[in-house]
DNA sequence: TAATCCCGCCAAACA
DNA sequence: TGTTTGGCGGGATTA
């Protein structure tokens, strides 16, 4: 039996006869029913902008992916065409080039021409991730310290290695995508969306660290600074870009949001389980916005416009796809424990999204039996509920990458 | 007030 | 030279 659950940096190949294909499929499956739940009804164009004032979180870039996602992960898509995409989406060609570009970076499009990109799909996915790890782990890499969570019980100096420079990144070829072809020359792909994107995602795959804030997080992927005035201008930018990358891979459920050591709530999931009485796992969303996700929120003062007629009850927990998703070696008990302690810490935090929130507290179940979950799927999203808490201070607010690790 | 991140300007890259 | 691409940061929105 295969155990899907917490765990970092070790989890493209699983050990222990862990099928990273079979996970793969369970996890399309998983997200194409989830897409399905959470696109819009409506025209994504029109919603909003007929009955309401302008409402930014319409615009987000986690619901335009989750939404490119729909409408492009489909049997007999091989191309899309950008102006298409942008049409289609009621969106103008610049967010799309934002899509496209993490997209890329994580193996779901490539690039095949002008205006063209091929449509992989998830499948293309795992190669992307061992490339970047193989890639990752190749590299010539300098240390740095950083302030990280490598598990959810304590913080801690971890050293992080990252490239000595974006040139060596650059030039080392990968299936990935064209980013790592680029020329040494190429100043402007030094700095692509892309680019940062699969840094971003080496973070996770080649060190120990589970959560990284985005502000820590931009100054590790930030490449020369050692003038500080450089550094805070580019942090500043780069923070900015690693919201729009985390929030498109928030969509996909690759990453996760979460609160570090927050006392309480916000908006979030409850889980009700079967006895009626809430467990240990009470999802809060965050005191802050994580826009693209809130589908799953049921206010009607912020996005009531996107609201699916049923989206309050077709919602499941990230962490129920984790746990339906994850690919845990066997015996680990490590990270057995840390996925207890995950579960535990879940409630400090929130997770959810398009692909909605569950329980941790069953993961054990999942591990049993992940696959007949999955069948399950819908069944298990009419459990949860959105539920409003009272907000709490927030603080170290951190990402990390739950999608196969 | 700080965190978040949409929006669109405009320059680089490309055809 | 026109078009495509996408870095970048201002500033609006939200908690």
């Amino acid at each position: 039996m295969r155990q899907y659950g917490g765990g970092k940096g070790q989890g493209i190949v699983g050990r222990h006869g862990c099928d990273l294909v079979e996970v793969v499929v369970v996890m399309i499956s998983i997200l194409r029913s989830c897409v399905k739940m959470a696109m819009p009804s409506s025209e994504p164009k029109e919603s909003g902008s007929r009955h309401f004032p302008y409402c930014r979180k319409e615009k987000s870039l986690g619901l335009l992916c989750t939404n490119f996602l729909s409408l492009y992960d489909k049997d007999g898509v091989e191309t899309i065409g950008l102006d298409e995409a942008a049409t289609r989406l009621g969106v103008e060609r610049r967010r799309i080039y934002d899509i496209v570009n993490v997209l890329e970076s994580v193996g779901i499009l490539a690039r095949m021409a002008k205006n063209r990109y091929s449509w992989k799909g998830f499948r293309g996915i795992p190669q992307a991730l061992q490339d970047l790890k193989e890639e990752g782990l190749r590299e010539n890499y300098s240390t740095l310290e950083v302030n990280a969570k490598v598990s959810d019980d304590e913080d801690e100096k971890v050293s992080i290695s990252i490239a000595s420079s974006q040139d060596d990144k650059i030039n080392r070829s990968s299936s990935v995508s064209s980013f790592s072809k680029a020329s040494k020359t190429n100043n402007r792909k030094e700095k692509s969306l892309g680019l940062l994107t699969q840094n971003f995602i080496k973070l996770f795959l080649c060190s120990n660290v589970e959560l990284i804030s985005l502000d820590d997080a931009a100054k590790i992927l930030l490449g020369d600074a050692h003038d500080p005035s450089i550094r805070r201008n580019n942090s500043a930018a780069k923070v900015r870009r690693l919201y729009d990358i985390s929030n498109v891979l928030s969509s996909m459920n690759f990453v996760e949001k979460r609160q570090g050591s927050l006392p309480s709530g916000g908006w979030g999931i409850r889980e009700k389980s079967e006895n009626g009485s809430e467990n240990a796992f009470v999802l809060n969303e965050s005191k802050k916005r994580v826009f693209g996700t809130e589908i799953t929120n049921t206010s009607f003062k912020r996005s009531k416009a996107l609201l699916p007629k049923d989206g309050c009850s077709n919602q499941m927990s990230k962490t129920q796809l984790q746990a339906h998703v994850k690919c845990e070696p066997m015996g680990n008990e490590v990270h057995k424990s840390n996925l207890q302690q995950d579960s535990r810490q879940s409630s400090k935090g929130y997770r959810f999204g398009p692909f909605a929130p569950v329980s941790v507290s069953r993961a054990g179940a999942a591990e049993k039996n992940n696959v007949k979950q999955v069948h399950d799927w819908e069944n298990l999203a009419a459990t949860y509920r959105p539920e409003y808490h009272n907000q709490g201070i927030m603080y170290d607010l951190m990402w990390s990458l739950i999608i196969f690790f």
